[in-house]
DNA sequence: CGAACGATTGACCGGCATCAAACTCGGTGG
DNA sequence: CCACCGAGTTTGATGCCGGTCAATCGTTCG
């Protein structure tokens, strides 16, 4: 409902005139475009917890990397109907499906609040070159290439949600969806083993195609059989593969021998 | 199982030293990289009908366009499940979840005896530029951005399948499924309302996600509608609004006044 | 304290998977 | 020419997972 415009904006440009926006961030390491030289610098922005990074159709301004925080991003289709098509954590990106049509394709909304960097795309299009990407073994790329890359592996991961929403069942898609969740929390520096869940069962059940009932259903199911610990959104994974199961587990010291 | 190296190969390069597989192509008017001036010219190749342009793991070479003929992509994941994952028609590119980790992820089986061009990412990576994309009004832009417009297409249509996979119902995934099979078909040069179904019922259901048995059965049922034909594998659209109903007409006709 | 919201739990039932069997069609060999 | 076979498809019978409806509970907030 709300435009992005509405959005609070910290602009480091008016600070220093060639100052960008990536001075004192944390991830400068692991960023393909971190104080790199252009006419068009990435853009700080804080968003936050329930307001909009953008909403669909509006104009594209550029790929997204989340630098704290924790959003997710949905389509309203024609008939109003909402589906929550991913969440992003520090690190990752998004918006790339904004790209070919010039404007953004879905809605993306901070469940905490966040900052992120809205990186131009002309900033891909030059001749800057980075050898950051792959730890150094590799050759010195173009930034263009590197954004193909980094959409490559957004379509592989896309074509990984075939076999997850459509064969599994509910609790190991649920139990993927955990196990997932965990290592890329661990991948953006939090505990992958102890953290908080963000968003609401609602939003979870949306995501992965199921009923909210039956989220809280598979709760309550998992915890009993020890898989996790689970209180409000306070998430503990004790047994991974336990979670990739379909069945639980047969309670063989039940029965009495023979 | 085969490997694709095993597929027979057409070089135009053996005649003319400069001459690129576009010569003569039909789809050039269309094609981003139709009589570019490279190194390393695009390679047309044959395939015939139960053969694989590549398999999972195979070297990335190059993304690939359909010239003719129908094929289907799949992956098999650890547990030696299939899930398809799309089909291509003539005019259409796949291969592009291969840049990132520089080996294809998936398998592509021709279903009919198709003509294919490879084209290789360092095609892209020059400093060529092309204006046919959008007729005409956009400016001349680098191929590489063409490939990223290419690539956030099909991330904008994988997302799509969200949709259909998840919250609709085998019946409007079914009817989904048809009529853009139909659109597609249209698109690439043929009718989009009587057409031949090149896949299976096996192949059908298993992208859609629903047991062989349904697709069997929807078949039959929207045939009993009078929404579409279907003999064999040979379909005829009759009422494409119908296709996309969760219910079946009502008869009203059939009640008596009262 | 009551309202509002999110989450849990229970009861019911319908869509679709699964199991099972028959049917069609093309190919092959006697 | 027909018998036989196998792959692909159709059709029927049955059962279960998970959606839907509904009631209750816990927490937060005005």
């Amino acid at each position: 409902m709300n435009s992005a415009a509405q959005n609070i904006f910290i602009l480091n440009k008016g600070r220093q005139e060639r100052a960008s926006a990536c001075t004192g961030c944390t991830k400068q390491s692991s960023c393909p475009v971190a104080d790199l030289e252009s006419a068009s610098p990435p853009v700080q922005r804080v968003i936050q917890a329930g307001k909009t990074a953008y909403e669909a159709g509006d104009r594209f301004g550029g790929i997204y990397i989340v630098r704290s925080g924790f959003l997710k991003s949905y389509a309203i289709d024609t008939d109003g109907v909402v589906q929550v098509t991913g969440f992003h954590l520090p690190g990752e990106f998004f918006g790339m499906d904004g790209i070919e049509t010039g404007q953004y394709g879905d809605h993306v909304e901070a469940l905490d609040t966040s900052s992120v960097c809205r990186i131009p795309l002309e900033l891909f299009n030059g001749t800057s070159r980075t050898a950051k990407e792959g730890a150094g073994t590799e050759q010195a790329q173009p930034l263009m290439l590197t954004l193909v890359k980094l959409m490559s592996r957004t379509i592989s991961g896309d074509r990984n949600m075939f076999f997850t929403l459509g064969k599994m069942s509910a609790r190991r898609r649920f139990g993927a969806f955990l196990k997932d969740l965990s290592e890329r929390m661990a991948k953006s520096g939090y505990s992958g083993e102890t953290f908080t869940l963000c968003m609401s069962r609602t939003d979870i059940a949306n995501y992965l195609c199921v009923a909210l009932e039956t989220v809280s259903r598979l709760f309550t199911q998992l915890h009993a059989e020890g898989a996790i610990s689970i209180d409000r959104r306070q998430l503990r994974l004790r047994d991974t593969a336990a979670l990739l199961r379909d069945d639980p587990p047969k309670r063989d010291r039940l029965r009495v021998t023979g």
